[in-house]
RNA sequence: GGGCAGUUAGCUCAGUGGUAGAGCAUCUCGUUUACACCGAGAGGGUCGGGAGUUCGAAACUCUCACUGCCCACCA
């Protein structure tokens, strides 16, 4: 089959995706007598939809598997998607507000049955993007996180820990979205930076005609104070302390209470407390046994708490009516800009509110000290190292970890509640009903739990619940703990912590023995990507456009450890155009009648060129190995670049083109090309398992060749020759460039001081690839002649009447300048006898070296101007 | 306020103690039968500033500046 001529991706990826499918080339092996080698897919939203950040991470991924899978190991990457409690049924939500619906009139049932009819809908997408991707996932044991045998691992953690008092109800204050009408971790909540104002509010001492000044930028939370707070030293606040204020509107009388809260440098040095809508002032109401009085109701509008004018108001509405009331009082003192940043819901994007209510929790800090002792002692490592520290920091730091979730899309909460209140935690209603039975002593009707689990609680068992815990299946038993955990740093507190956590509590290990962190994908002036902005790429664009390969060898050229990917489409296509030059070369290869035989023995090649290339393949194989084991995917792709382009395809085609029909040669280039395909392979899937079928009999697939490993013999002398000629070469055409000498027109050469044998063997080749029509020995320079001198060689070009003279002397002279600064730089340091002395003997070498080659160019270069005259 | 990164050619980035690199862009030349998504060549950098360690610093230490991000606080 003759390759086409042109580079299209568009014509194979699609096949040859499904043929590796079909094939069953992604399937672990459980079986297997190789050792495990194990990647978790970070779930996607099983309603989402494939962006960059999804890109990167799986190129990532897939290039990692693909490259164990061929060096041996029987790889799992465990494919799956997330519910995403909160953002799955935003937007389903969104749907039903559309028809005019909303969830609580069609109750819960008929929700759930909406969103699951969703996932069915839109669960393939993400799947089905993947695979453009080339994502090698082993497909049959994809798994979703409300999969029935996930929820029983769900239920089961949930009532253990629940059981040793890891799980826990508790009333107080939490991060309330009025939106979304749930509660919200800490982690959901996004500071942003808002430009509001500070009210300056007069609070009338009892007894006294003096007022209290306090500061707020939430003039409507007033109507909930209990108290002022002043700090006990403040020289003119603190005879305050004790006596009462009148609050307005409200007409409620709240102490004036010495805390170190109060700030005498903030505001006016007095500031208001109110208990049930701060989280400092319920601290501070704690320690004065203030009342909290909650003002608000779900949506933030206020409640029979206040006075009646303010009923039912939005809280934004009320602000506007509090400030209002006061100015008409007389008693707002003054009102400054000023800028402050606000919580927010990090889906919804309201202001939160700190609201009192009940809802479980996690007792994180207990579980997060075997999880930060892990890490520690080097149980789990993180690439690059760095990201420890920031693990370290926020679970030194953690707080109690709020689970549950006002919502309906998700794990419902197992617990079951008494006519009395009583709460019933076990794996089922069943269970339920018995301890029930037990504690009442007859049948009794029990309620469930109408809450669900924060999304990211099923997410944190992934690593074991998708390998069939809390059954101790052979998957479990080989997998887990998996060997690399690849994700973005934005998730380390989310998910990584979290799956520490779980992991170790409930089964003892950690769930990866390595985090590699990789880079965030940004626009290319470095910018986030945001349909607000208006500068999102979208992948499967690219991949249209410039293939997938192109796509994915950049991101692996660019992920730089600790950097983010400032992604351009310039990149891709030039990694295109990289493609399409391999594409070419195989073609040459293919016209030439090069094919692979697996009984070549590239350490018998006698052929300098070919002795030299087979070396250089080898020497790319392992440093491709080297880098990818450090995860250094930009070092190794560069590689590969440089190798296949400037190596290969400059130069050892052109070299073995006058030489084109030996049978070594034939059998030798596609050989090397045989051997980049394996070595490419994991970043270009497609394009090297295209270009394999041509090259080898019997329908193989490249994806399952073994990893190159070769044992040669060293040839340093044919590297060290085929540089020489390499470097003759070159200076030629630079010495051609530079003086204006035609492309089409063949010169002739003369050599001094050459040693004849390079010359002899390379003719044929030096006079090709540099236009020459002779080359002959000379013991001196003759007049009106170009010269170069590379490798103490002086190379002649006697081209009177061709070039300008004097353009060629001030070239010459400043080449010559050149290497004498570079001979007098060196000169002077090895007349330093510190250097001499301190400097180790290899060093010294190299520079006396240096010295004496600078000094052979400066003379050679000398006598050439000498000889032009 | 605390922390972590980054600052190297016009742009995007490699380079962790021994003569400053690549890709893209730019300029010159070139349709030599794999490739114009190409080939050959060239120009371009006081490695953010300062100090220190060292025989020797882009690299190590300190310090300053700027940029980005994370965490916390904000009356």
């Amino acid at each position: 089959m003759a390759l086409e001529k042109n580079y299209d991706p568009s014509a194979f990826e699609g096949p040859l995706y499904e043929r590796w499918e079909k094939s069953g080339a992604f399937a672990c092996d459980p079986d297997s007598k190789a050792g495990p080698y194990c990647i978790m897919i970070p779930p996607p939203n099983v309603t989402g939809s494939l962006h960059m950040g999804h890109a990167l991470t799986f190129t990532v991924q897939d290039t990692l598997v693909r490259f164990k899978r061929m060096q041996g190991y029987d790889v799992l990457w465990q494919p799956g998607t997330d519910h995403a409690g909160i953002a799955t049924q935003m937007v389903v939500e969104r749907q039903l507000a559309q028809e005019g619906l909303d969830r609580r009139s069609m109750g819960r049932k008929a929700f759930l049955e909406r969103v699951w009819a969703w996932k069915e809908e839109s669960g393939g997408t993400i799947t089905r993007q993947l695979r453009r991707l080339g994502a090698s996932l082993d497909w049959p044991r994809e798994r979703f996180t409300m999969d029935p045998a996930l929820n029983r691992a769900v239920n089961k953690v949930f009532v253990q820990l629940y059981r040793e008092s890891l799980i826990y109800k508790d009333k107080r204050l939490v991060n309330w979205d009025p939106k979304l009408l749930t509660a919200i971790s800490d982690l959901e909540v996004e500071q942003r930076e808002i430009k509001g104002h500070l009210w300056h509010f007069k609070y009338p001492v009892e007894g006294s005609d003096d007022f209290i000044i306090v500061a707020t930028t939430r003039p409507e939370t007033m109507l909930g104070d209990t108290a002022v707070a002043v700090h006990p030293e403040h020289p003119a606040l603190k005879s305050l302390i004790g006596k009462n204020v009148r609050l307005p509107l409200v007409g409620r009388l709240i102490p004036i209470v010495g805390d170190d809260y109060a700030d005498p440098e903030k505001g006016t040095g007095a500031v208001k407390i109110t208990p049930a809508h701060d989280f400092n002032d319920f601290e501070v109401g704690k320690r004065h046994d203030l009342p909290k009085i909650n003002i608000f109701d779900a949506h933030a509008r206020l409640n029979d708490e206040v006075p009646e004018a303010f009923r039912r108001m939005d809280r934004f509405e009320a602000r506007k009516a509090v400030v209002a009331a006061m100015e008409e009082l007389g008693l707002l003192d003054k009102i400054e800009p000023y800028v402050h940043t606000v919580p927010h819901g990090d889906r919804s994007g309201v202001p939160i509110e700190p609201w009192l209510s009940e809802q479980w929790y996690c007792d994180a800090q207990t579980l997060a000290a075997p999880a930060l002792r892990a890490v520690e002692e080097g149980q789990t490592n993180f690439v690059p190292a760095q990201w420890a520290n920031t693990y370290y920091a926020w679970m030194r730091n953690i707080e109690p970890w709020c689970i549950s979730r006002q919502l309906w899309w998700g794990h419902q909460i197992p617990a079951w509640y008494g006519p009395d209140g009583r709460i019933f935690v076990a794996h089922d209603e069943e269970e339920a009903q018995k301890e029930a039975l037990e504690v009442y002593g007859k049948e009794t009707a029990l309620q469930r739990d109408e809450d669900v689990l924060d999304t990211w609680f099923s997410a944190a068992l992934w690593p074991f619940s998708t390998l069939g815990w809390p059954e101790q299946t052979p998957e479990l038993a080989r997998y887990y703990p998996t060997s690399v955990l690849v994700t973005g740093f934005d998730i380390i507190f989310f998910w990584v912590a979290r799956m520490m956590m779980m992991g170790l509590h409930f089964t003892g290990n950690v769930p990866f023995k390595t985090v590699y962190i990789h880079a965030l994908v940004r626009d290319k002036k470095g910018q986030k990507m945001s349909k607000s902005k208006g500068n999102i790429i979208d992948p499967l664009e690219i991949i249209d456009s410039y293939g997938c390969d192109a796509l994915r060898f950049t991101f692996c050229t660019m992920s730089t450890p600790g950097r983010n990917i400032k992604l351009d489409v310039a990149r891709v296509e030039g990694n295109r155009n990289f493609a399409t030059k391999l594409w070419s070369a195989a073609r040459y290869a293919q016209m030439n009648d090069c094919r692979y035989d697996p009984k070549f023995d590239p350490d018998k090649v006698t052929q300098t060129v070919n002795q030299w290339i087979t070396r250089e393949t080898a020497s790319l194989a392992r440093g491709v190995s080297a880098h990818l084991e450090e995860y250094r995917l930009d070092l190794a792709a560069q590689e590969v670049y440089e190798f296949v382009w400037h190596r290969f395809c400059d130069w050892y085609l052109e070299f073995t083109k006058p030489v084109r029909d030996l049978a070594e040669v034939k059998a030798c280039t596609a050989w090397v090309l045989v051997q980049i395909l394996k070595i490419l392979h994991p970043f270009m899937p497609f394009i090297t398992e295209a270009l394999w079928e041509p090259f080898v009999e019997g329908g193989s697939l490249l994806m399952k060749q073994d990893w190159p490993v070769y044992k040669m013999s060293a040839r340093t002398e044919a590297t060290e020759e085929i540089n020489k000629v390499i470097n003759i070469i070159s200076a030629i055409r630079a010495t051609r460039a530079a003086l204006n000498v035609p492309a089409g027109a063949k010169i002739p050469l003369l050599v001094k001081d050459a040693d004849a044998q390079t010359f002899e063997a390379h003719k044929e080749l030096i006079q090709t690839l540099a236009r020459l029509d002779s080359i002959a020995f000379t013991e001196n320079v003759p007049r009106a002649s170009a010269v170069d001198v590379v490798d103490g060689i002086t190379l002649i070009m006697p081209l009177e009447g061709v070039i300008d003279f004097d353009k060629e002397r001030v070239r010459l002279q400043k080449e010559a300048a050149k290497w004498a600064d570079l001979a007098e730089k060196t000169a002077a340091k090895l007349a330093n006898e510190d250097f001499t002395a301190r400097a180790p003997q290899e060093v010294l070498e190299e520079h006396q070296e240096r010295l004496t080659q600078a000094r052979a160019m400066e003379e050679k270069l000398g006598t050439a101007l000498r000889a032009l005259g």
